[in-house]
DNA sequence: CGAATAAGTCCAATGTATGCACTAAACAGG
DNA sequence: CCTGTTTAGTGCATACATTGGACTTATTCG
């Protein structure tokens, strides 16, 4: 019941088999014109007009002649060119910066960050940080022969038709696209910019934790906890993009208030802040990363404050979990963000949580895991949405 | 990254445009080829071409030539023709059968419903009773001069891969499209079986409470608790077509055990036994009607017990839903089922706690609403799903 | 009553996928 | 070593849906 269908004409044609054909390479590579001809449905005919049209693009390149024993003509494999087409990730957190560049095919072909704290700082000078690092990492690029088709930029907040929210950058309401695109070089594909944790969950599908995992479920913790869903490859956003708010899941109606109103939020139970707090670690210099390698050391020594602390918010996490999975019903949980680091004392504590306070979970209990990115995750799933935009329309590359 | 993408030719593109042309008739009925053109992007050629072949099909009929006072030649308009194609919906529930017939246009021309105590019965007894119900009103449609072209059957249980799991049937791994396609007759678009929260959500959307809302959230209350979730106007079924099963979200980690081997699950507090039981509803004849009655007979004499247990009802559902909310963002919740009986006094004590508890809920509230279609909304949901097929792909039920 | 305007139809042109015939490159066996 | 077989990739005429523009039809305005 969506309204603005586009209507099908020739053009239309052509772009979709030009990216079913490219999606084939991708997914198969190396590969031969006959075994796309299969894989697609498509003669063997459009498949090299096609492939012709791929290669004009630079986006897929002659492999070697696999030798497979078989009688007739040996097929000549295509497989995605590893240049010069290659997509830019970029990502500003509390306490750093971050680039990081993809090729088509996948691999990490350069990376970056700056270490600064961005937390009420004003929006433009993060940006113009943000921006000297980008022109930094594209003049690198174009040392290296590679050309940057797009950029996309998580956020570690929530966006609502182009207005961020980023509570711990002290954002409010600013416009982010338009700064950033006056800000970041000019690219063909444009620049996107998306909720950390969403790209973060991209990232762990693609390259990290949740790699095969087709519905999906990443638990973004740090200060606030957030979550990115994944339902068969597709990130899921919900009605006006702010899906996923597990934060303010109630998981003790009489626990303690939120700054979100409400009372006995996960965040409150299982937030960083909050379990630092309970573990007793003292405030010290501010620097998570410090106060994150004394909790740990502290849970190594078994202190009865941190082990108590992580336990309540394992339990909290169950709770808020098993609402989770009951209605969305993924196969894989990953644990990402500051909990990554947490995992090994989280996840027993969930799944003891999980097996006496929800059995079943809907006939399958989801796997449990720690993210295998770290903080690279949000980064690589930035660079990954421009990868996966150039698949999904080759010839959007070419019109600039 | 979903492989089986199918290849494009001119006669998937003529399809497309087919759709295109008949859902922008749907939507805008009464409406004239040259405004067609204008709305689906198409040619003034390629409109009349398809009306053609639309009204081949007798889905589109002209309409009477509305006089606009414009200045140029009046054009003809077209509509859905409100025969002969029509679809018929079918639901099974532990207390009654039920089917309705519905015409493009939307409009239920037939409607049928048998009380029978299903539970327990046997899995062939019912689709056996089903059936007849289903030839009888095939029958008369056919003398209405109705052509039945497909059929959706609404279960009160869930589907995982063709087997069909309704403990309030007592059915376990039933196959039933199997047994359905075996008993009922047959038409162009075959059979689909869906879970009754699901086309009740699609009924409560599309002819009830849900009624331009983008994004929505139905709870489907009787003994279990069910949600069917519709996001930008299409089902969100999750990894495995299970999602929904907010029965079992835990609202008290510390409440009672569930058959589900949880603790404190929603269905415990909110559940239409649970919540007979905590108001001390007798077990009478077991039959829900009566008890049902009773119960808001009780709550209109301000009986303390039964209020006592509405509002502990209302309280979990309240965090229950404070957790689909931020989880899921819809802008719309509808009680379905016995709980829009209950509304009344259940949509109160809801609102209150979430305010109390959840206050910014994503920053907009959803409009919390009762159901208007009642018992009947599984059933129309399901037609509905016939007639939504037919639009999605007009030419299918030209092959039969 | 004629000019202007808009709806709908006819027809040649465009462009993409198709089907089939053909060439190219390997292997198997005499 | 040569011939037949098998499979890969290319060339060309064909089919067909959409397009764009010219044409016909029906109504209003002056």
């Amino acid at each position: 019941m969506t309204e603005p269908l586009r209507p099908t004409h020739l053009g239309t044609m052509r772009e979709r088999n030009l990216a079913l054909v490219l999606g084939g390479i991708a997914r198969h590579q190396p590969v031969t014109r006959a075994r796309l001809a299969e894989l697609t449905g498509l003669t063997k005919t459009t498949v090299a007009a096609q492939v012709t049209t791929l290669e004009g693009l630079r986006l897929v390149s002659g492999a070697l002649p696999v030798r497979e024993g078989g009688r007739g003509r040996p097929g000549a494999p295509l497989s995605l060119a590893p240049g010069p087409v290659a997509g830019l990730g970029l990502e500003v957190n509390g306490h750093y910066l971050a680039a990081c560049v993809l090729d088509l095919t996948h691999a990490v072909r350069l990376r970056e960050s700056v270490a600064c704290d961005n937390r009420g700082r004003e929006p433009h000078e993060t940006v113009a940080a943000l921006a000297a690092l980008a022109r930094r990492i594209t003049d690198r690029a174009g040392d290296a022969g590679l050309t940057l088709v797009g950029t996309a930029v998580a956020l570690p907040g929530v966006l609502v038709e182009d207005h961020v929210n980023a509570p711990n950058l002290g954002w409010e309401a600013v416009t982010a696209s338009a700064l950033l695109a006056d800000a970041l070089p000019a690219q063909a594909l444009g620049i996107g910019v998306d909720n950390e944790a969403n790209l973060g969950a991209l990232g762990e599908l693609w390259y990290g934790a949740g790699r095969g995992a087709g519905s999906y479920l990443y638990l973004s913790g740090e200060t606030g906890i957030g979550a990115g869903i994944v339902v068969d490859g597709e990130l899921f956003r919900g009605a006006h993009g702010a899906a996923g708010e597990l934060g303010h899941v109630v998981v003790d109606p009489d626990g303690p208030a939120c700054r979100c109103g409400g009372t006995g939020c996960l965040e409150q139970v299982a937030g960083l802040d909050a379990l630092l707090r309970a573990a007793g670690v003292p405030d010290g210099t501010g620097r998570y990363e410090l106060r994150l390698t004394d909790l740990t050391r502290r849970l190594d020594d078994r202190d009865h404050d941190a082990l108590e602390a992580v336990d309540a918010a394992g339990r909290g996490l169950a709770v808020a979990l098993v609402g989770a999975v009951n209605l969305l019903d993924p196969d894989t949980v990953v644990l990402g963000g500051s909990h990554a680091r947490l995992a090994p004392w989280l996840i027993p504590t969930i799944e003891k949580a999980v097996a006496r306070g929800g059995g079943r979970l809907r006939g399958r209990t989801p796997i449990l895991r720690a993210s295998t990115l770290g903080a690279e995750s949000a980064v690589r799933g930035a660079a990954g949405t421009v990868l996966a935009r150039v698949l999904a329309d080759p010839l959007a590359i070419a019109i600039a």
